[in-house]
DNA sequence: CAGTGGTCTAGACCACACT
DNA sequence: GTGTGGTCTAGACCACTGC
């Protein structure tokens, strides 16, 4: 539980205890190896999506490191948004559930001037199968070519207009028995579910964006015409590890809503 | 040149010396304060873009509080990208030049299995010249309407392909003098010749994307048809105190180029 | 009130870059 | 070697939460 030579906690000298890092080939600091414990026990499930994990004190009598060790290592959790800090009550498993901003992948917003989002996405969901994954879906997914993948086709309404339409592909082995009826009526972000249901939380995201034109199907699922320019969004979603789990395409219109980024 | 109640350096108790922090009332931690006035030298130009500011020990000094309290507050600079931190040398004011990333505000790629991207980019101005401001230009911008501002639209090539058409809009006030040629002619980022031409670095930006379809003029200048989609990025930048600076809009060609994002 | 995270300090040592 | 940022520790106090 320790990390490499243990730091002696009862050290005598005023100075440093006992080095707990190896010398210059492949240094790595003290913090950044109990953040990597810390990450270990949160793939493990040892806490959960929600919940508190022990104090700061805790965890450096557990590595028997100090406090201040311990914290930097959960201030660069905290800002890689694998946990919530809250002043006078604890540490938290970050959530894609009850979290601040709801959707927190999902970057298309109305245009002002435009009414009210009316709330919440209607979802529809057109497809959900298993079929055997060709190279173009396997490969970002580290599968192998044949692999089994569940595919989702849905559509997300916004006021009442269909604005999103994506194809969504996961690996089959981790997802046995997920439904379309979940897929339909669980009430809150799909990660969410997918966190709740199946254990894989979804901690990162890359997305390719393109403004293409629909073929006929999907010109006519969205209500446009095939000219109309819309914004093709190819995300790939990783849990820990840096694991890809979730490959996903969205045609976004966006006659009244944008995609927006901030840079920095 | 101290913080609110003047922490003693030499506090004789062996507890943290006079407390630096008003009362509960809109409470703020000491490194902030030291942080904002760190922020009001750079605002003020006494360390310019790419100069070194002075070490940990010395700010500690002048503001009368330790070094640990500094070194938070530039930790802080240091993530939001306004200085870079070197270890053995020193830390610098940040820069659009000679940083590690080329053109840090572009997020267009080329996509994989095209050639390479042939290095820089050709600069092709079209128009430059003042005008009024309309409401559309003034109001993003902060300025009145029927202020001077100043007006630049380019073409981007990459690889012989013009790819990206740009209309750019700056305060006339703040940049007097700006000729095509500069805009032409320096070499490096735009942003990088604003900043030593001007002395005005941006620092942050944000992004409205769009699919949409060129105009004729629009679609002969990226030799494209009009029914081709593009992506439509329109871009407000800030400089220190998120005051705007700049408002651009461009025109990308997406058929072998990708915007990229990265979510968490 | 006790317990948690947040702030601040002070001092020692490590890794890196110049000279 | 000297000076810089980077790491680690230890202890005290502050601010927030909930019993």
């Amino acid at each position: 539980m320790s990390v490499q030579a243990t730091p002696l906690a009862e050290a005598t000298t005023t100075t440093r205890p006992e080095a707990a890092v190896l010398q210059t080939p492949a240094f790595s600091p003290l913090y950044q190896q109990i953040k990597g414990l810390i990450l270990q026990s949160l793939q493990a499930g040892e806490w959960k999506p929600g919940e508190l994990i022990p104090s700061e004190m805790e965890l450096a009598l557990r590595y028997k490191v100090s406090q201040g060790t311990v914290r930097k290592a959960i201030d660069e959790l905290a800002a890689d948004n694998l946990v919530n800090r809250r002043q006078g009550k604890g540490t938290f498993v970050a959530t894609h559930s009850e979290q601040q901003v709801q959707y927190r992948f999902l970057q298309l917003h109305p245009d002002v001037g435009q009414q009210q989002d009316e709330g919440r996405a209607q979802r529809h969901v057109l497809a959900c199968r298993r079929l055997r994954a060709t190279a173009q879906i396997s490969r970002p997914l580290g599968l192998r070519s044949g692999e089994s993948v569940l595919h989702v086709r849905r559509i997300l309404t916004f006021a009442g207009t269909p604005t999103i339409l994506e194809d969504i592909w996961l690996p089959g082995q981790a997802f046995k028995g997920l439904t379309a009826e979940q897929m339909m009526h669980y009430p809150g972000p799909t990660y969410a579910m997918l966190e709740m249901e199946f254990g894989i939380r979804m901690v990162r995201a890359e997305e390719k964006l393109r403004a293409v034109t629909p073929d006929a199907q999907q010109a006519e699922l969205l209500h446009v015409d095939t000219c109309t320019p819309l914004l093709s969004v190819e995300r790939l979603s990783y849990t820990y590890n840096d694991q890809p789990m979730e490959l996903r395409r969205g045609l976004y219109r966006t006659d009244s809503h944008h995609y927006r980024n901030s840079l920095s």
